[in-house]
DNA sequence: GTAATTTGACCTGC
DNA sequence: GCAGGTCAAATTAC
């Protein structure tokens, strides 16, 4: 209905396009590959960031262009054309990693904090300091950050948090304190636009659902979530997970606490998350130097980094190299999802709908349907 | 059998 | 007293 002349290309054309993506691919590959020799060298970082902006922006505009079935027919018609690429992704782990957790779309609106495309105006990272506030500007694949730094006391002890009722002396609950000596780190994420869309993206760590609350002018029920491991290392990451009152698509999660989980050999090997009074550039920078250490357990990939802090990995389970079905809370409705090779990122491009919405969104699809959610509504 | 989710009750801070 | 946060028994799923 909307179609518009422009998309009765001739199929040439959209094969250009299939190339200028696969391209995109490739240099991003590269740059992740290099990723710490360059640390140092950020104008080279930047131009390689740049380049590959271009060619994504280019296949972007000509896909906005043509018609969707194009391409479904040119990788009909000529399968074996692009099997090379398609072997490539399927045969190598780090290139499918990268896929998965869309490390350079994330990283290079991180570098350029690029205004949002004509369209989304909304900013799409905000971190809030207390005390000041910082915007920072950038369509970042598929999430919007909005941190807010607590009053920057301290962890709850694990012990305070979780003392168990049967511990006090008398029968009644132990205190507990509820004060904002908690970091919290809040940020909206979108709903997944592929699979179930009822569910928060997997942000990589594994959490049990330890209760679900209606909230006083909230539409939707705030969920309320621990770390898996929170007995086992006396983690005491926790995080809320609410629908926006007005978009029914946006989630907006809050971590309170930061994982200690991490430093077990056995808990997810993902390093925590950036002090949340980092800067933007600091936390790219220590994305960039991210290296793996031979006495540190984080040894993740700078996407797994990435897709976590954001909420953005569809990737692995929380329990970071074991697989631990990647459900939010600790695999046990986890689904091993096959992340889109190629083929499936045109799938998911093309039956995107929309067309003015980033395309890197799709190449690099922010979620997988891997959450828990499913709680029912609880009303006190 | 084990582990995760659900949900009513309880606790804390305002 | 109220609202938000947490506990833990019961339930559910694997």
């Amino acid at each position: 209905m909307f179609k518009s002349k422009a998309k009765q290309k001739h199929p040439e054309t959209m094969e250009e396009t299939f190339s200028l993506i696969l391209d995109g691919c490739k240099l991003a590959k590269d740059l992740e590959s290099n990723l710490g020799n360059l640390a140092n060298q950020p104008q080279i970082l930047y131009k390689s960031c740049d380049d590959i902006i271009k060619v994504f922006a280019t296949a972007k505009q000509r896909l906005n262009d043509q018609d969707p079935a194009l391409l479904s027919n040119l990788l009909a018609r000529e399968p074996l054309k692009y099997s090379s690429s398609q072997q490539q992704l399927q045969t190598d782990p780090s290139l499918q990693e990268w896929l998965k957790y869309g490390v350079i779309s994330q990283a290079m609106e991180m570098i350029q904090h690029q205004p949002v495309p004509a369209g989304k105006t909304t900013p799409l990272i905000e971190i809030n300091e207390m005390g000041g506030k910082k915007l920072l500007e950038g369509s970042l694949a598929s999430a919007r950050l909005k941190g807010i730094v607590g009053v920057g006391g301290e962890i709850q002890a694990p012990d305070v948090l979780d003392s168990g009722r049967g511990s006090s002396s008398s029968s009644q609950r132990p205190r507990r304190s509820r004060k904002d000596a908690e970091e919290k780190c809040t940020m909206t994420v979108p709903a997944p636009q592929m699979g179930n869309t009822d569910l928060p993206p997997e942000d990589n760590y594994t959490w049990r659902k330890y209760g679900q609350k209606e909230i006083l002018g909230s539409r939707y029920p705030r969920a309320y979530y621990r770390c898996t491991h929170q007995k086992m290392y006396n983690c005491p990451a926790k995080k809320q997970v609410q629908r926006l009152d007005n978009d029914f698509y946006t989630f907006e999660l809050t971590y309170i606490g930061q994982h200690t989980c991490h430093m077990s050999s056995t808990a997810p090997s993902i390093p925590p998350p950036p002090p949340l009074d980092m800067t933007q550039d600091q936390i790219m920078t220590q994305a960039m130097v991210t290296q793996p250490t031979p006495t540190s357990s984080s040894s993740v990939p700078l996407g797994r980094w990435l897709s976590m802090e954001f909420g953005l990995g569809s990737g692995g389970s929380g329990s970071g190299s074991a697989a631990a079905g990647g459900s939010t809370t600790g695999g046990r409705y986890g689904r091993d999802v096959d992340y889109p090779a190629v083929a499936d990122m045109a799938d998911v491009m093309f039956n995107s709908g929309s067309s003015s919405s980033n395309s890197m969104d799709f190449i690099f699809p922010c979620a997988d349907d891997k959450w828990e959610a499913g709680a029912g509504d609880k009303k006190n």
